[in-house]
DNA sequence: GGATTTGTTCTACTTTTATCGAACAAACGA
DNA sequence: TCGTTTGTTCGATAAAAGTAGAACAAATCC
């Protein structure tokens, strides 16, 4: 299982679980990166995504999404491309991205996309 | 915001939050809560809900699916009856629960569920 | 009133997370 | 080769979350 890909290591669909998923998506910066890859239509580096934050921070969250299964990287030349694993998690747990992504109702990018998210 | 109800507060839907559901049902007890909800028909008592686990330790959780929407608690007699809050976040986060669920696709059940859930 | 049931609150302890500077590693380019 | 860019890993610290016994509160029954 998890097999290497890139000198990443990402879970096989089968051990993808909802809970690893619901626990990388409660973080604010970790939904923000989600969403602004499913807006993206390419992959994009890990600095595009990191709002400024400092690298170590954003590296530990990068590697959360990683784990549970929402992200995939793949090293480009010096930089670390990121995607959503879109087709697996429709796969796995049909219509969750969808609903976290609002793509359904009209709702979702309400609350947490509004707030600010200020450093702390 | 937050009207009291039945002596429990319960979040309005306009302060209900996708991150504060995720993280509601980040923990394997919690989820466990929530499908056995689902599956009934009727409302359930804390203890009926609490798995053979510390009673203080379960109102912990059903604290945290309450103050994060996912959950409506109502005091009948001595016993505290749990709800799921479903018509408000089909609502707010349309298909998110249909996802947890797993009411489209089948695979939904498969890891949480299948999992013991050994005290620690 | 006193005992019972149901669940919360208090308190303490432990584990897990988050944050971030500093050192490190890999891939280029000049 | 040296310097630059990109991101990870290490280490330390601080904040948050999970666990559970004990005391407490409210409703109910005798």
């Amino acid at each position: 299982m998890a097999r290497v890909e890139c000198g990443y290591a990402h879970p096989d669909e089968e051990t993808v679980s909802l809970e690893a998923i619901f626990h990388a998506l409660s973080d604010p910066y970790r939904l923000r990166i989600v969403r602004t890859l499913a807006a993206s239509a390419v992959p994009m580096n890990c600095g595009d995504l990191s709002f400024g934050r400092p690298k170590s921070s954003m590296s530990h969250h990068f590697r959360i999404l990683r784990a549970s299964g929402v992200l995939h990287t793949a090293s480009h030349g010096v930089e670390h491309m990121n995607s959503l694993r879109r087709e697996m998690l429709d796969r796995r747990f049909p219509g969750l991205m969808a609903a976290v992504l609002g793509e359904i109702g009209h709702a979702t990018t309400t609350e947490a996309s509004a707030r600010p998210l200020t450093p702390a």
